[in-house]
DNA sequence: TAGATTGTTAATCGATTAACAATC
DNA sequence: TAGATTGTTAATCGATTAACAATC
C-alpha cells in the first residue's frame, strides 16, 4: 500500500505532538495517547505507524525518541530543504519573511518577481528576475516552490517552474490548479476555505459533517 | 444526506467554473462539461446537484444562468458577508489589504491585535485592541475569523472568539486546531503542507497517490 | 425515431474501525 | 499470572462510480 496525502499528514501531526510530548518528559507512549491526542482512533495510529515499519512493544508502547527519529528521516527532516516564493508582493514577501521555516528544516532561498522594481539581489533573502528561475533553483537543489502570483499569472508560471526544476508548487492564487504528472500542486485558497466555513456557519442548524 | 465538506468544495468549484463557462457564452452545460473541468466524473457532478435539488433536462443539460443562482444562494452569495483579521502582524496585514474579498462577496470590516502600536480605528480597515472584540462582531454581525497570530496565542484566543459570537475560526497559526461543538474551525499550515509536497516530491518513484 | 443526457439505484472502491491472537 | 497493548485481519462505513431506466 502506497501513503496517501492524508496518511503523510497524519505523520506530521504525529510529529509535532510527538515534541509536545517529549517536552513533557514522555518516554514512551501508546497509539491510545497519540489517537488522543490527534482525535483519531488508536488502531488508525497503529496502521499507519505500521506502512511506515514503526515498531512498538506489546505493553510497552512506543518509544518517543526512536518513532520521532523515523518521522523526521520520512518527512525529510534530516536534510535542510531549500524552497523559492514566486511572487513578492504583500502576501509573499509576508511568507518570505515568515520565521516558521528554520525550525521545520526548510529555507527560502530566493524570491521571484516580473517587477523589476522589487528585484534585489543583494537583500538578505535575494530577490530575482523570473529570468533567473532555473539557474537558482539548480544552484540550492530546488525542488518546491511557493508561488503567490495573481490569479492570471499562475498558468504560464507554472511551465517555468517546471523548466526550472521545480517538481513541487504552492499555489496561492485563488484557481484550482490541478496537479500534472511532472508537478504536484497544493492550492490553498482563503477565500475557498472562507466560504466553505461560511456555508457550514450560515447552516448551523444542519448538523456540521467534518 | 447532509453535505460534507468535499461536496461544499465542489460546489465552489462549480460555481467558479460556471463564471469562467458563462464569460465564454454557454446558457447550458452538461455534468460532462463541469466534470472534465473539474477533473471529475459526470457521475458525481449530478449526484452533488441532486443533493441541492439542483435540476436539468434530460438531453437539455444544466442551464448555466440558473445553476449559478441556486449556488449563489448555497454558499451566502447574495448577503454580504462581513469577516474579521485577528492579528494584524506582516501575514495579518497582507491578508486585510488583499483585494480579492469584494468580488467573492467577502468584507475585512476590522483587524485586532494586541500590540497597542497597531491599533488604529481610523485606518480604512480599523484596527482594535481584542477588548473591542465582541462590540465590533456584534455590530457587524460577524460570524467568521481569519485567525493570524503566533501559534501561543491562538488556543486562548479561541476563547475571545468564541465569546465574541464568532462560529468559524480560519487558522493560519502552524497548530492543528480542533473544531468544537460551538464552533467550525479550519487550519491553513503552510509549513504542514510545503512538509507535504516534499515527502512526495522525494518519493517520487513511489507513484503519488492523491 | 434514434441518440444523448439526466436522475437514481446498485456495485465498487478505499479508508477507517472493530476484533482478536500474540505477547510482553 | 492477569492485564494491557501491539500488529494485523476481517468487518464496516462512506464516498465514488457504474449501470440503466426515464425521457427529452
Amino acid at each position: 500500500m502506497k501513503p496517501t496525502e492524508e496518511i503523510i499528514r497524519r505523520l506530521s501531526n504525529y510529529r509535532r505532538v510527538l515534541y509536545k510530548l517529549k517536552s513533557l518528559g514522555f518516554i514512551k507512549v501508546f497509539s491510545d495517547n497519540l489517537g488522543d491526542a490527534l482525535g483519531i482512533s488508536p488502531t488508525q495510529v497503529r496502521k499507519d505507524f505500521s506502512l511506515f515499519k514503526i515498531t512498538g512493544k506489546k505493553k510497552g508502547g512506543y518509544e518517543v525518541e526512536v518513532i520521532l527519529e523515523r518521522l523526521n528521516t520520512i518527512l525529510g527532516k534530516d536534510v535542510i530543504q531549500n524552497v523559492i516564493v514566486v511572487g513578492c508582493g504583500k502576501m509573499g514577501s509576508a511568507l518570505m519573511n515568515y520565521n516558521g521555516f528554520a525550525s521545520e528544516g526548510m529555507r527560502v532561498v530566493a524570491g521571484f518577481d516580473a517587477d523589476p522594481s522589487l528585484v534585489d539581489p543583494e537583500a538578505r533573502i535575494p530577490i530575482y528576475g523570473l529570468e533567473d528561475l532555473s539557474k537558482i533553483s539548480q544552484q540550492f537543489d530546488v525542488k518546491v516552490a511557493i508561488m503567490t502570483v495573481p490569479e492570471s499569472r499562475a498558468p504560464q508560471l507554472i511551465d517555468s517552474l517546471n523548466e526550472a526544476g521545480i517538481k513541487g508548487i504552492l499555489n496561492f492564487a485563488p484557481i484550482e490548479l490541478k496537479s500534472r504528472n511532472d508537478c504536484l500542486i497544493h492550492n490553498i485558497s482563503i477565500l475557498l476555505e472562507l466560504e466553505n466555513m461560511i456555508y457550514f456557519v450560515n447552516n448551523l442548524d444542519d448538523k456540521i459533517v467534518i
